[in-house]
DNA sequence: AGCTTATATAAACTGATACTTATTAAGACT
DNA sequence: AGTCTTAATAAGTATCAGTTTATATAAGCT
């Protein structure tokens, strides 16, 4: 089992996310990978510890390098658990559709069962 | 802009991807999300505040309820910006591709251009 | 061997995050 | 009006995450 949290927390911090952005590009070294950062490279390297952990990038030994790259692992079990979102959220837009297209059918009449105000809020 | 950061640390945390989880079964009230877990209603409250910053969820009010249903403005930006990570992994396993066939053409003979080992890391 | 380059690790600091308890506000029920 | 329910907010605390400086390791260069 991925750890979603890992992965997750990557995610999170946009100079990683610039980090991936960049690897997504091609392999790279910690040096190029910081170079666009005002950090220093130890924090660098701490980013690309985490990203790592959470199998969004595989290292590479070459001589005194360790090229990044980016690694499926991560995404995959980050886009395996969005599809459960995704399809949850299309099942509740069916749900609305089909109340609001009984709230059509009944038009103009008075709802029975209801004893207060049920507001529908601004959005969506 | 999205705010990438609120929505990707949004799903960093457990307790909030269960809520997420919960709701793609379904509109639901604070109270009836708090039921699963040990903590105190507010910190529920919390949870839910940060998720509607996120995009990730919307509220209704009906009396004092205010039932929440998942929304889909944060997940888009999620999958848009995820997508992008997604081909360049393509891109870059395709390169990798290209690379292995050469060496396959070449087979046996020896790389001029090297000076010292460039072990292939063990993953992929 | 000694110097340089490339990267990792450790300790310390700081600011953000996840909780708690206490309190508040507003709708519903009698 | 008074009370119960549902939820939000405030203040306090404790743990965690991002950074820096300092130091270590290991390969390449002269």
């Amino acid at each position: 089992m991925p750890d979603l949290n890992a992965a997750f927390s990557a995610l999170a911090d946009p100079t990683r996310r610039a980090i991936l952005a960049r690897l997504a590009r091609g392999e790279a070294t910690v040096m190029e990978l910081a170079e666009p950062f005002k950090m220093t490279q130890p924090a660098i390297s701490q980013h690309l510890k985490l990203l790592e952990m959470a199998g969004l990038i595989d290292r590479r030994v070459e001589g005194t390098k360790r090229p990044r790259r980016l690694a499926k692992d991560g995404l995959e079990s980050i886009d395996q658990w969005l599809a459960m979102l995704r399809t949850g959220l299309e099942k509740n837009y069916d749900r609305l559709d089909r109340v609001l297209a009984a709230m059509e059918r009944k038009q103009g009449k008075q709802c029975k069962g209801k004893k207060h105000n049920e507001q529908v809020d601004a959005k969506d």
